[in-house]
DNA sequence: GGAATAGTGTCTTTTAGACATTATCAA
DNA sequence: TTGATAATGTCTAAAAGACACTATTCC
């Protein structure tokens, strides 16, 4: 029986384990125009050239998969640094033997919900980097994507979807200040539902912290409405829950 | 700047990035004597010698993280296969750059729920291996444990405790055949709270599939309780709440 | 019969959901 | 004034939670 000590000192042996490769992949979404976006960039190399890919790369030896991610996010973004309001958080790591036909590559995919955030340009590796309305990922004219970034993408807009219902996650895809209706449209676009406004106000009211108001009125077509501000809290005391249709 | 392409050949010369080897550990929970238990092993070798840690070892080149948590699994509680109603999913990988001295060791931790398993026997890696029960892992003269698993233990430990409330898997836990009260035994003993009768007989017989009736009865004590068996739904229509006292 | 545990009925309070009503702006 | 959007009030139905009551076994 091969044990994990022994598994340990066959890994200071260089020809012990093939090498392994440690990279992030980020699952960054936005809402733009109304719609759940996420970031995609063209791949301008094999493998899976001219396919779409999720933005990432190798983790450093000083850095945690976090920090690369933070990083990689911000270079993709063309953002100096990531604003704070930026949530990101790990989703989970793919481990598939041949998930990269190279060398044995292990991903640690990331998550991460932005407000409304520049158009993005193209590094040096990549053809090209757009955000791609989720919904356009699905039907028959939905581009290729490379390695197993659709299974990727898969489970972070379930994550993303679920998170909505428990966390105060959803007003990290606002502006600063924002309206309840602001809000509302962004459970919308991520649930891809329709959700209905009386609860949905008094639920969001009734979470302590959720929302402050910030004490300015929008002035648009009809009554304005009041300005709200992030709250401190994280985790809603009951659940807004999403319904089919 | 250094571009993920760039990494990518990078890492096709061994000396352009330092090995990285990858792990998974295992904390695997069951109800023992009514409390919820964690299997540990204590370590036989430096690091860390004598300190207790999570179940785990290396990922072979064939393997998936998946794969090897299982076996890691099966090995460390003496089973030829693991029982299908064991539980297991992946928690979150651990990678800070200095979590092991000896090279850098990347963690796929994973989360496993099992019904009354037989007491552990000590691998050869391991001094021994016991059930400890997740209470007795806090206090004064709490054990202490190697690397980052103290880490990983609480966020396995919040995970399951989320998981009980809008999914099925307390049933994990549970023999083949169970009554309500031990299905309500399992939640009060993860949650270390009380859980009131009428509602939770309720939501559980009002959530389809959550559980079905064997068809015999209990010989206790008592008024004999009807037995069930795991159904085959997996998330709960709405979820069993927990409070905090 | 009494203790112990399982299961059911019922009452009250809270919450969800639908919908009507009022409020405040711009054109 | 009209249209548009925000905010509030109200009514009904469903669910949560507490608690009492009944049922069935072993001693």
């Amino acid at each position: 029986m091969v044990t994990s000590e022994q598994d340990f000192l066959a890994s200071y042996d260089p020809s012990g384990y093939p090498p392994v490769g440690l990279t992030v992949d980020v699952c960054v979404f936005t809402i733009r125009a109304g719609m759940l976006s996420v970031l995609l960039v063209q791949r301008a190399d094999h493998p899976h050239r001219g396919a779409w890919a999720l933005p990432g790369g190798f983790v450093r030896p000083d850095e945690t998969a976090e920090t690369a991610a933070a990083r990689e996010l911000a270079e993709e973004t063309g953002l100096e640094h990531l604003p704070a309001e930026v949530h990101l958080e790990q989703l989970g790591t793919y481990t598939a033997p041949d998930r990269d036909p190279r060398l044995r590559v292990v991903s640690v995919a990331h998550l991460a919900f932005a407000p409304g955030l520049p158009a993005p340009e193209a590094g040096s590796d990549a053809a090209a980097a757009r955000w791609w309305p989720v919904a356009d990922l699905a039907g028959d004219d939905a581009p290729e994507l490379a390695f197993d970034h659709a299974e990727i993408l898969t489970d972070a807009l379930e994550r993303a979807r679920a998170k909505l219902e428990y966390t105060t996650l959803a007003a990290a895809f606002c502006d600063d200040t924002f309206t309840l209706a602001d809000l509302q449209r962004v459970y919308e676009a991520v649930w891809g539902t329709q959700v209905s406004r009386t609860p949905f106000r008094r639920k969001v009211l009734a979470s302590p912290g959720f929302v402050v108001e910030a004490g300015e009125l929008t002035a648009t077509g009809g009554r304005p409405a009041k300005l709200y501000r992030r709250g401190p809290a994280r985790f809603l005391p009951t659940p807004i829950v999403r319904h089919d249709r």
